[in-house]
DNA sequence: CTGTTAGCGCTTTCAT
DNA sequence: ATGAAAGCGCTAACAG
């Protein structure tokens, strides 16, 4: 009987050789290279490996190759739920290629996610950071050590993938318009650059249509930001609103129920992201739908494929409308 | 000009030991046993390794050592949200301790958690299951060669952390009972022990207020299991209905609001968790709140501890009942 | 097709 | 207080 701490020793490859009466490189090309020595030892090979539970020890095969086979994911927040299919798309894919996948959380804050990063070079073969807080030349120098690629976030100097809002504001834009809307408020994000391209195309589009659009600036991308928005939204006037995420529209409509004000009759809502629990709001909420999933994949797939994932370049995925209960056609008055 | 693939060099141990004009075994001693050398020579040597950007190689320390500095987390479906909160708590600590922590999804397949986690075993210094699918006896065995704590689940052969529902469904019960219920349907979820022992206290606690009691069986523990159920409430004519967890509670909302039927007004609900979208919802939720970030830090914090993560044990944690809109009086009728 | 050998970067006796 | 040297488990030349 061992100690309450005893371990069971994990075989080597050299526990199988020798089991098996054969040199450890043997062992090695079997396991490794399928086909290259002789079948029948390489079945004797891996049923002695079965039968002995041997597993590769990564860290020594990394301290060969160089190559860990782990990815890290790097992201700000964990719990915001735009992030949950997001690692799951991630986690697939690095899973299905067998590497394995290291989480890290910042919390929001880039001295710790620049901390982050540079730690975890050491540990994965390639990070994939999400929604980053890094301006892209800080990226960009992080990224000579091991590669990055941006998830959810465009920075030019790195290959990123990050959802094309046109396609989704555009039918957005023209539903409110045939609802009969004449006015739009945009609620924007603490995010600078993104909040820039994303206002910029809302003001193209809702001119276009002669609908008069305002921007209120929130104080974070929250349901307490989205909260507090409601006086000014009422203030506006305007007949429509269009949040930055769902969580944001979120709050609107859980403060605007606590004022007595109903959504969609005082004011349509369109939402941004498609989070699970926009179907689950009353009234269910119409939102602009990111491909989160596909964002993860397809930025997991860009990091692992070692000819893309050093050149800049950035995905575009097109995002859709979902039409629920929060739109409807302007009050009357 | 390097080309687009040129990694920057990472630099090792010796490059630190040449800069200085010493030897690497003093570096190493510099680093890691701060105080057991010359103070000057101890200082000239973190600030080149500082200059430099040298990093510990991982897999190179752990080869010696047989410690990776990394533990796993095991989920079986990331993106519920009951396990947000959870993760997040073990992350910090994880981190604050100088851990990485590996993450992977098991999508609720025993066989993938059984792959998942041997294959995790080499990789890591232990392993966090939350929410396995596996029973205790394989979870020991595999504990065998590296240690696993079980959150938010029970296994008598190992050291395990979950919420003890006591507190929150004495509250819960007595709660109702005031309001003036004298009925109460259960819907309970998959997991058979787990359900089991809930059944078992609700059972006890209401039969001892006079509350008849019944139990819906669920086909799963999500949201459209949830809409499912919403048939059977109705025909068992329970004034009062608590959830599996508050996903099940969403569905319930969900689907009653489609067919007509008011909560609290034909029934009241009750859900269990507390994840973030209960209080979003309408009517927003009633729930049992289960401590999931303690419940993420306590188990990693056992799992890091050497002296405890051999020995079965169970750390069972309060939960709460928090009020809100989803209880009222039963119906007259 | 298979064995020998060197070495990845670090830690740790054992010397000095 | 510091240096020398061995070895963790694996892979990849290089031989044979």
């Amino acid at each position: 009987m061992r100690s309450a701490t005893g371990n069971k020793r994990k075989p080597t490859i050299y526990d199988v050789a020798e089991r098996v009466g054969m040199n450890a490189s043997t062992v090695s090309r079997a396991l490794n290279k399928p086909g290259r020595i002789n079948a029948a030892t390489e079945a004797r090979i891996r049923a002695v490996a079965e039968e002995l539970g041997f597993r590769t020890n990564p860290s020594a095969r990394a301290l060969h190759t160089g190559k860990t086979g782990t990815y890290a994911l790097v992201v700000a927040d964990i719990t915001n739920p735009v992030h949950f299919e997001l690692i799951r798309g991630a986690e697939e894919v690095a899973r299905s290629a067998g590497y394995a996948l290291i989480l890290s959380e910042t919390q929001g804050s880039p001295e710790r996610e620049h901390e982050a990063i540079s730690a975890l070079q050491r540990s994965a073969d390639g990070l994939l950071v999400i929604g980053s807080r890094l301006n892209g030349s800080q990226l960009a120098e992080l990224a000579e050590a091991t590669p990055i690629v941006a998830a959810n976030h465009l920075a030019d100097e790195l290959p990123s993938v990050a959802p094309d809002p046109t396609s989704g504001y555009t039918a957005a834009v023209e539903h409110l318009a045939e609802l009969g809307h004449r006015s739009l408020a945009y609620l924007s994000g603490p995010l600078a650059a993104l909040n820039q391209s994303r206002w910029d195309l809302l003001f193209r589009l809702a001119v276009a249509r002669g609908i008069s659009v305002v921007e209120i600036p929130l104080t974070g991308a929250t349901v307490a930001a989205g909260a507090e928005a409601v006086p000014r939204i009422l203030a506006s006037g305007s007949t429509s609103v269009l949040a930055y995420n769902d969580l944001v529209a979120h709050g609107v409509l859980r403060e605007a129920r606590a004022q007595g004000v109903i959504v969609p009759d005082r004011f349509s809502l369109v939402g941004f992201d498609d989070i699970f629990s926009a179907e689950l709001a009353v009234p269910s909420l119409t939102t602009v739908r990111t491909p989160l999933h596909e964002i993860g994949t397809t930025a997991m797939t860009l990091l692992i494929d070692d000819e893309r994932n050093r050149t800049p370049s950035r995905e575009l995925l097109p995002t859709e409308l979902i039409v629920r209960e929060s739109t409807a056609p302007p009050p009357v008055g």
